[in-house]
RNA sequence: AUCCCGAUGGUGUAAUUGGUAACACACCAGAUUCUGGUUCUGGCUUUGGGGGUUCAAGUCCUCCUCGGGAUGCCA
């Protein structure tokens, strides 16, 4: 049963790769039955922020592995052991971000201060054997007693209290008898030990401060080192994976689930976080960011937080998509934006609706149409899908054509309409520039132009072609719209690199939002809802904004550009 | 400085665990196209350095170099 249930490169990845290091070690852990033929994981997200696309990465790895083994089980567990940072608020929001990522962890929700109790055994437990005592030196003198990593550190005072006067001492923290930093409890290791984890660490602290869950029960909150292993034990979960900065940790880890009669021993497995150029993945950042108002919130499409690209129109299977393809492993590196940003216009290319839209407008006016006359192509929704389906998309004497798309004096590379040139109108006709009007400041302001009663449909009978197809709308018919075009919050790739003296507000991307007001978008787009992707012809991927799009007051987002060789060339 | 971890093309990840270094992105060139999109074809570039073991090393050993982490009563 355990043999089946291994992963091999070829159910899982058709062939083209094998396991991750993780897959590795569970497969050999399920040979080995080291944990029978149990594969349980959780994600512990720390309710103090919201998540984002670095947490997919890891939600999708920890959850992932779980749904690819038989019988795998995943966790979802706020790890909420410090109750000044953390509020119910982010609960919630994480909680909506994971659903919406498409992961159900069904009636596995669970708390760090559900087992605070257990906690609390299981320091009692280290106290009487002697492994734990409580420290009366104020918390610089911790620091000075610690040493360095080249010093060792030299032993508390207070290191050899008698047991009896620590449980003593330890009710009384608990019980809110001191003040905050009056006293500590710590692990009794080695104050000497080369991995300055291991150098008495802290066990609880004084803190009499109100919890989000527990209220005012608790006057001692557990540190991290010591709560996160129990955690994993009292779950049951077979391997615990963090992030690369743990590793230091792991002996720790290790250490307070060995000295006390913890259910089992969960396997911490460290593995590298997501870097992306031109982004940061810091909370501390994003939070900043979002009390300063430099963004529009958590969910403004500019952040790389989960309810960000949801906002701004990503969907769920790519950010899947993404987090698989990246890969893990234990190496830091910087993932090209652009790399997401690919594989976001894969999958559109084959879900999204194309449908016109003029981001800039040009007005043109069809000499040799008849006034007030309207006509009806039908123009098929995604050229990708066999059934795509049709719709209609009316015509009349004046459109709006995208500014960019004319030009006066146009290069030969140029395909598209310039005076005496001729172009396509998609699905319908071909198109001649014969006059242009331009204002005081000589602006061109509006074409007049003629069209081919012969190419009705885009073709023309004698066989002749076009080099340029452009998009178009009915002045008539076409829907006012705000378009915002987002791009890269930050100008700088690599925001490691930041120089010194520099904070990362300097390089703030001054285009990362631009805002066009004055759009001209097709008819069908009155229906548009939040999160449904189109494919602005020639333009890009967009959707509704789920914040401000209104019917009477449409407001699309792009998500991301279409790829443009034509902008390419005009740079060399 | 000490300890821990890591190093495969421009980027990211593989390599049947010692047996022909590959996949994707990016880039370049061309073809196709009623989207300068898509698709297709071709090209480019890789095992950080020295030494060793072996018939055979990206993989094992050793030294070096470089990068990251660790000196919270944060997680």
């Amino acid at each position: 049963m355990g043999k089946e249930n291994i992963i091999n490169a070829d159910e899982n990845d058709k062939g083209k790769k094998g396991p991750d290091f993780i897959r590795q070690i569970i497969n050999r852990d399920l040979e080995t039955g080291k944990n029978g033929t149990r594969v349980h994981t959780r994600f512990p997200p720390e309710p103090n922020g919201y998540l984002h696309i670095g947490h997919a990465k890891s939600i999708c790895l920890n959850f992932g592995i779980a749904e690819d083994y038989e019988g795998g089980l995943y966790n979802l567990r706020f790890d909420d052991t410090n109750p000044e940072k953390e509020e119910t608020e982010y609960v919630e929001a994480i909680k909506e971000d994971i659903k919406w990522l498409g992961f159900d962890w069904k009636d596995r929700l669970f708390f760090a201060s559900d087992y605070f109790d257990k906690f609390y055994e299981f320091a009692l437990e280290l106290v009487n054997s002697g492994k734990a005592y409580v420290d009366s030196l104020p918390a610089e003198e911790i620091r000075e007693y610690r040493g360095t990593p080249t010093k060792p550190g030299k032993n508390s005072p207070y290191r050899d209290r008698p047991i009896e006067e620590n449980l003593e001492m330890l009710e009384n923290m608990k019980n809110g008898k001191y003040k905050d930093g009056e006293h500590i409890l710590r692990a009794k290791i080695d104050m000497s030990h080369v991995n300055m984890n291991m150098r008495d660490p802290a066990i609880y602290r004084i803190k009499n401060a109100r919890h989000h869950r527990t209220g005012d029960k608790w006057h001692i909150y557990p540190m991290y080192d010591f709560a996160h292993g129990y955690e994993d034990a009292i779950e049951g979960i077979t391997h615990s994976i963090c992030t690369l900065e743990f590793e230091n940790h792991r002996p720790l880890y290790d250490w307070f689930l060995n000295n006390v009669s913890a259910p089992c021993h969960p396997q911490q497995i460290e593995f590298a976080r997501l870097n992306l150029s031109y982004t940061v993945m810091s909370k501390r950042l994003l939070l900043e960011l979002v009390t300063s108002n430099l963004v529009d919130g958590w969910d403004d499409p500019r952040m790389p937080t989960i309810s960000g690209f949801r906002r701004r129109g990503v969907t769920p299977t790519a950010i899947r998509k993404f987090a698989k393809e990246i890969g893990v492993s234990k190496v830091n590196s910087l993932i090209d934006m652009n790399f997401f940003y690919y594989i976001i216009r894969e999958e559109m290319n084959e879900t999204a609706d194309r449908v016109m839209a003029v981001l800039d407008p040009l007005r043109v006016v069809i000499t040799n149409y008849e006034e007030g006359k309207t006509e009806e192509f039908d123009a098929d929704n995604n050229p990708q899908i066999e059934d795509g389906g049709t719709r209609k998309i009316p015509f009349s004497r004046e459109i709006y054509i995208e500014r960019d798309d004319f030009m006066e004096d146009a290069p030969k590379k140029f395909f598209r309409l310039a005076p005496g040139r001729e172009v396509r109108l998609k699905h319908a006709y071909f198109l001649t520039c014969n006059d242009l009007i331009k204002d005081k400041e000589g602006n061109v302001t509006e074409l007049h132009c003629t069209i081919d009663p012969e190419t009705r449909g885009g073709n023309a009978p004698d066989g002749r072609k076009v080099k340029g197809t452009i998009h178009w709308v009915s002045a008539a018919h076409a829907i006012d719209a705000e378009v915002r075009l987002y791009d890269n919050l930050f100008t700088l790739e690599d925001m490691a690199d930041m120089e010194e003296g520099k904070e990362y507000k300097d390089y703030l991307n001054p285009e990362s939002e631009i805002i066009l007001k004055n759009c001209k978008v097709e008819p069908s787009l009155a229906h548009a809802v939040p999160g449904a992707p189109y494919q602005f012809l020639r333009k890009g991927y967009f959707s509704a904004d789920s914040k401000y799009h209104t019917r009477e007051k449409p407001v699309f987002n792009r998500v991301v550009a279409l790829k443009d060789s034509w902008a390419k060339l005009q740079k060399k």
